[in-house]
Formats: C-alpha cells, structure tokens, sequence
DNA sequence: GAGTTTGAAACT
DNA sequence: CAGTTTCAAACTC
C-alpha cells in the first residue's frame, strides 16, 4: 500500500534532539541500551561541562529534549517542539540523509472525526486500540538505517508523558508494529481530504528516527500486518536537560553562559559559511550582522527579520538542524528556510557556533544552541486537555498570513506537551479569551504563570539572553530546579511517581546544571556535601541544596551559592530573596551583571586538569592566606582537589605531600567512618528499641505485680528524705566523712528492706483477697 | 546561637 | 590591576 506523505510528515522535518545532560560523548551514548546508535547526544555547553564533542562522529540526527524529572526518578521527556505523539523527522536534506530513509507509515484506528483541511487536532483518544507500524522501504543501500524510536508514554501513576527511546536497528527490514494501549494521541489532519491522517500515540506511541520520512497512510490497511512488538525500554530516558529562557520567561536554574557565533550559508559559495558577527551589545540587546548582506537580527516578535534588534529571550529556532563539520569543527547549522522568512536575505542557514574555549580547546566544540522546529504548514490545533483549568490558546502564524490555533489543555493530572511551532516567536498565546495581537506577537513565555510547571510543556525552549560575547545559550534546567517548579504553589502537586530500574540513572542524574558530579562545580558540588560523604537525595529525586543564608545581597549576587549555582532559592533562609521566579526581571538584570563582569561566572569552578590528567582542578585557583588551605574557606580544599599552580594562596598545605594534609585527611576519614558508624548503630539502635514496648508490664505473665512497680515516686521522695535525715544526723554528730557515708548507705538499706516488706505484704494481701 | 574568621565577590 | 569593602559561609566558643 503506498503510503501518502501527508501531514506531519509532509516533508516537512522534526527533529527531535535528545542532549545529554552531562555531556555524554558517543562512546558513552553508546553504551546506553535502546538508544539507538545513531542517536547523537550533543553537549549543551552549560555553566557545567564544556567538553567539545569531537566524538560526535556522524551528523546530528536524532535528539529529544527532555524536561520534567518524574518518570521513575527521571524526567519526563518533553519532545521539543512536538506533543506527545508527535513524529519528528530529520529531512532529506538534514545531515543524515546519506542513511538510508525508511519510511514510517502510522495506522490506527479508528479514525477521528472528519477532519477540515491542514488542522490537525492532537487528542487524547479514550481506549483506541492502535497500531503504529514501521515499514522499512524495499531499496535497498549498504547502510542500513538505526532507526530511533521515542515513544512518548503516558505515566499511569502520573498522567505525565514520558518518552522513551528505541533502538530498532534490530528490527528494521521487517514490519514492525506496536501495540497501543489505547491511550494514545491522535493527530487528526480534519477537513483533509485524506481519509485517514490519524497518528494514534499509544503509551508506547511516539516513533521517531533518524533520517526518517513519515508517512500517513491513507487508510489503516496496515493494521493487519502486526510482525512483532516492538522491545521497549522503560528504564532508558532520554536526558534531563531543559531549556529554558533566561531573561524570558521563568529564570533558569544554570545560566548557559557560553556566547554563540552564527554563520550564514554562502550562497554564493556552496559549502561555505559565512560568519554572521555581532555587531553590538546594548543591555539584553545584541544586534547581529552579516558582513556581507544587510545586517539581519532576531527578536522575539520579529524573527530575523533585517534592521530589527535581537531582544533578549530572542528565540532562534529552525528545524532540521545539521552538523557541519567545518575546520575539524562540529557545528550546528539551521536552514533557515523552512521556518525563517529572511526578506532579503539570500541566508539558507544560520548556525550556531560555540566560541572558542580557554585553554587551547577546540573552538566551537560546542553546540550551544539547539534548533528545533515544526514546520509552520503542519501547525494547527493541538488540544491536550484542561491546563490549570483554563483553556490556553496559542496561536500561530501559518506560511503566508493564514493563522491557526494551537489549544494548549492540560489536565491536572497530566500535563501534556504542547506543540511549540518552528517560530514560537511567532506565536500568540491566549488565556480565558485575552489573545494578544497578531502584530504583537509574544513568545510562549512562563513569565505569566507563577512556575514553569504551569507551561504549556514544549514551549520551554526559548533563547537565553545575550552576554557580552553575544548570543547566549539556553539556561538548562536540573531536576532539582524542576523540583523547585513543583513545589511552587501554583502548580499542580508533582505526582510521585515509581520507582523504575534506572539503568542509567547514575548518569541521568547528571543533570548539567547543578551537578553531582564534583568535577561540574565547586559550588554545586562542595558546597552541597560535607566531608565529601553525599547528600542524601530528596524525595522527589532531586539532589537536596543547602539553603542560603543570604541578608543583604537579595541572592542576586554571587556571594549567594543558590544564585552562583543557577538555582532558585528554595527554602532557603534569606532574607529580601530575588532570587525566584516572582523577581524574574531582576533577576535576568543581575545574572547580566555577573556576566558583564565576569562571563565565565557561571561556569564550573572546577574543571579538568591538562589533559590526560583526569584530576580535577579549580579554575581559577584559590587566595587563601591564613586558612593554609586546609579549612572548607578554601574552594580548592572544599572542592576536595588540591592547590595547583593556578592558585596564589600563601602558605598552601594543601599539596599532595603535605604532611597536615595527609593528617587532615586521616581525620576525615575516620571521622567519616565513625559518621557511618554511629549512624548504623543508631538505626539498629531505634529498630531494637521500636521492638521494646514503650512501657514495662505492671505485672508479671502470672499476674504477679512487679518488684519494681513498688517504687511509686512517694516511696522514692521518702527514702530520699530518709537517706537526707540520716546524712545530717551523721554530720551533725561531727561523724568523720567515711562513716558518714556508711551511716547513709545503711539507711539506704534500710529503706528498701522497708520497700520489699510492703511489698511482700501487699502481696500477701493481694493473694488473700 | 552569637561572635569571629575567612576568602570570594564586588567595588573603587 | 591592585587595594578596599562587602558579603556569606566556615568556624569557634
């Protein structure tokens, strides 16, 4: 049966982009299960891991973008740019086409209501039982095509989606067909006159791949031709990084830091790019020009268009990103044409180039920006359910000036992700009827609602500011930070969510920013433990912080470990806070500042040696004059690494030989294990004591009152009386000191003959009676 | 818990 | 860039 490309597939690319949160190379990737090979994890340069990624050998193809942190533990994949259910694709032209290009034909049943043409309505299905099948085409190449399958699923326990990646390399060739649970998403083309354009999303719905045309097919004739379920792998997650804007919408939780250099495509020159340079800072302004075509810049209203100014929280955003690989660099280039109308400009793509890292890295080793889109012809309406109770509209401009509508709902129980277009600059966002002016187009923004939680999941993905290198990257978002989003008191409680083999959750929890990893950020990392020993992980998943203690910096300074470390304050305990979502301005204001001073401010104190030297070493290098180096003053010794030659502390200990170091460290040591070792003997401790009854029986099994029942707090304050009585008859009587003491203890004695007397009566008694 | 010490950040 | 001040964490009592 031919399949019909129609609708989201309608050569019109998506792409997914799966970053490694931690700055996973491909060997690493690699050893991910069910990630398919052929799945490029790119480095977001965060203020964590400016790792180049010379082991990206092949073209980017398939990415997710993940962002919620509930799925057992892991985040919730947010597909960038797509709902849930939706199918992303790289183009022919994107860099993987040399691989084979299967097509995807989607079946399910039934079909939605009659659709209206080039809408599609993106619902959830009641109990549609759904196939999704995958069909390898019949030319054949050497290579055969990995194909990547993100399935986004529906948590049970949370309603969250949550998407997994598949590696279907093993089962390409064949049919492959995947069984709905039926709680799918369908993506219904209405009004076409394509009968069936329905993408039913089951829990295991979304199917994505790399080099990947989608298909619809016209009708669900594949529906019988089921050739085996697909494997699935719940315990792989893509990564948890989120982007998110810095100066628009809600605060980050890390500051990307890392300035990013365009290059326009040499039309005149195939192959060849052109630097698109920066042509002035001014404030959260940078203007970007082109030294050979008219200056051209971007803004969150006016998306690259000429003569504009790029306003911070500008959104640069294409589908179909590539790798490029130009002077032994990795690069990330966007054709501009299929979601950016340059007027005048013969630009075909901007990429976006990571400037050159300090110490002889490789420059533009990072990708700093990640380009995603959704071709503005296959936007429509997307219904996810209530969102907040209210009903978000989002309206976006289509190819030419037609608009159409994007529904944004989503349920308290679920938050659904919702379709980000190719130009969310270009996109109206409407509450309880107010839409904003089609002239006046606003980004999908958090900074109305009072946490990101309350965004429209997918609309995330915005530009960060600028620094003043230029363009900036996007502000990534930890789990801890997501946490944080949780808790705020207008969202939705965080459904807990269980537990799930986290097989790679070591890494996952590697959250760019704030890291566990102590290599990441001194701040992040040591400031975070005591002793080294690991904080203990929060209920919620997310690595605990210490809260600050901040009087008079309003934590918007970098005296502020919270706002050093590109978090929220959370339960902190300082005074005249800024540092939150309800002062977002200020808060854009003093990242820009620490910037403008210092524009590796966020990055990690803490960094690699030289290489082949695995040690950690602080950055910068420490000042330490009094301390020696040897107290937690010091962030080398806080860090847990030595002094290098980078520090200028006076009357450093905290050398490899140091004899007081190799002492302190001892210390540590076994104050450590005595830690541990007090805690276990506590807790075996309190489990015995849980086990004693809280109060000791009265009487004995043969209901003979106890002993000890006898020593009511009468008869102890009258044998203290007593023993009191006979200390100063004997000091009275000038007794020398030892008989006094024999004089008191015989009383003593004589106290409890008296005790077990009465006692032995009132036995006696007791039987009688 | 209050006061002191310390060194990074901020400022001049 | 150096010196000074501010700041919040680390530390001491």
């Amino acid at each position: 049966m031919p399949a019909q490309r129609t609708g989201i597939g309608n050569n019109e690319a998506f792409t997914v982009v799966t970053v490694a949160s931690d700055g996973l190379n491909t060997s690493s990737v690699n050893s991910l299960e069910g990630i398919a090979s052929s799945s490029k994890f790119v480095d977001i340069p965060t203020a964590v891991d400016y790792e180049p990624i010379e082991n990206l050998e092949t073209p980017l193809d398939t990415f997710v973008i993940s962002s919620t942190p509930e799925i057992g533990g892991v985040e919730t994949v947010l597909v960038e740019g797509q709902p849930p259910g939706s199918v992303v694709l790289p183009q022919n032209d994107s860099v993987a086409s040399n691989v084979q290009q299967p097509e995807i034909i989607y079946v399910s049943q039934p079909p939605a209501a009659k659709p209206t043409p080039e809408v599609f309505v993106v619902s959830q299905p009641s109990a549609t039982k759904a196939v999704t099948t995958i069909k390898r085409p019949l030319s054949g190449s050497g290579n055969s095509p990995v194909v990547t399958k993100v399935i986004i699923t529906k948590n049970p326990n949370t309603s969250q989606p949550q998407a997994m990646p598949i590696q279907l390399n093993q089962v390409l060739g064949q049919t492959m067909s995947l069984s709905s649970m039926g709680q799918g998403i369908n993506i219904i083309p209405q009004g076409s006159q394509t009968p069936t354009k329905t993408i039913t999303i089951s829990p295991q719905g979304i199917v994505s791949a790399s080099s990947m045309k989608l298909t619809t097919m016209s009708s669900p004739g594949k529906v019988g031709i089921p050739v085996r379920q697909l494997p699935m792998s719940p315990t792989k997650t893509p990564t948890k990084i989120t982007m998110i804007p810095v100066s628009v919408g809600k605060s980050p939780q890390r500051i990307a830091p890392a300035a990013i250099s365009m290059l326009a495509k040499n039309p005149s020159e195939p192959g060849s790019y052109t630097p698109v340079t920066i042509s002035s800072t001014t404030g959260n302004t940078v203007t970007v020009s082109r030294p050979t075509v008219n200056m051209i810049t971007m803004s969150p209203s006016k998306v690259l268009k000429q003569g504009t100014v790029l306003q911070s929280g500008q959104t640069l955003l294409g589908s179909n990103p590539q790798i490029i690989t130009q002077g032994g660099v990795k690069q990330m280039a966007i054709p501009m044409s299929s979601v950016h109308s340059v007027q005048g400009s013969k630009f075909q793509y901007l990429r976006l180039v990571a400037p050159s890292s300090q110490g002889g890295k490789t420059a533009g080793g990072q990708l700093t920006s990640v380009v995603h889109g959704i071709p503005v012809s296959n936007s429509g309406t997307v219904s996810l359910g209530q969102h907040g109770g209210q009903q978000m509209k989002i309206t976006l401009p289509l190819q030419g000036s037609q608009l159409k509508t994007v529904v944004s709902q989503a349920g308290s129980a679920g938050v659904h992700r919702i379709l980000l277009p190719a130009q969310p600059n270009q996109v109206r966002l409407s509450t309880g009827g107010t839409t904003t002016s089609a002239t006046t187009l606003q980004q999908i923004r958090p900074a109305s609602s009072a946490s990101l939680g309350q965004l429209p999941p997918g609309a995330t993905i915005l530009s960060a500011g600028n620094s003043a290198q230029g363009l900036q990257g996007f502000a990534l978002v930890p789990a801890s930070y997501l946490s944080q989003m949780q808790q705020a008191p207008a969202k939705p409680v965080a459904p807990v969510l269980p537990p799930e083999p986290q097989v790679q959750q070591s890494r996952q929890d590697y959250i760019a920013i704030a890291s566990n990893d102590p290599s990441i950020s001194a701040n992040a990392m040591a400031r975070n433990s005591v002793n080294g020993l690991s904080p203990v992980i929060e209920p919620t998943g997310a690595r605990p912080r210490k809260p600050c203690n901040c009087t008079k910096s309003q934590c918007l300074k970098l005296y502020c470990d919270c706002f050093a470390n590109g978090e929220f304050c959370h339960n902190c305990n300082c005074n005249n806070c800024a540092n939150n979502l309800e002062h977002e301005e200020e808060r854009s204001k003093a990242i820009k500042s620490c910037l403008d001073r210092n524009p590796m401010a966020f990055h990690p104190k803490i960094g690699k040696g030289r290489e082949g030297n695995g040690d950690r070493r602080h950055n910068k290098g420490c000042n330490c004059k009094r301390s020696g180096c040897l107290k937690n003053y010091c962030e080398c010794y806080e860090a847990k690494i030595m002094c290098s030659n980078h520090c200028k502390c006076v009357g450093c200990k905290n050398f490899e030989e140091s004899p007081e170091r190799k002492t302190l460290m001892h210390l540590a040591d076994a104050a450590e294990v005595r830690v541990q070792q007090q805690t276990a003997a506590k807790s075996k401790l309190s489990s015995q004591i849980s086990g004693i009854p809280s109060r000791p029986p009265v009487s004995s099994a043969t209901g003979e009152r106890l002993p000890y029942t006898f020593i009511t707090a009468e008869v102890a304050e009258a044998t203290c009386a007593c023993l009191l009585a006979q200390a100063e008859e004997a000091e009275r009587l000038k007794m020398p000191p030892v008989v006094q003491e024999r004089m008191v203890i015989e009383e003593f004695g004589r106290c409890l003959l008296q005790i077990i007397d009465s006692a032995n009566k009132t036995k006696d008694s007791d039987s009688n009676s």
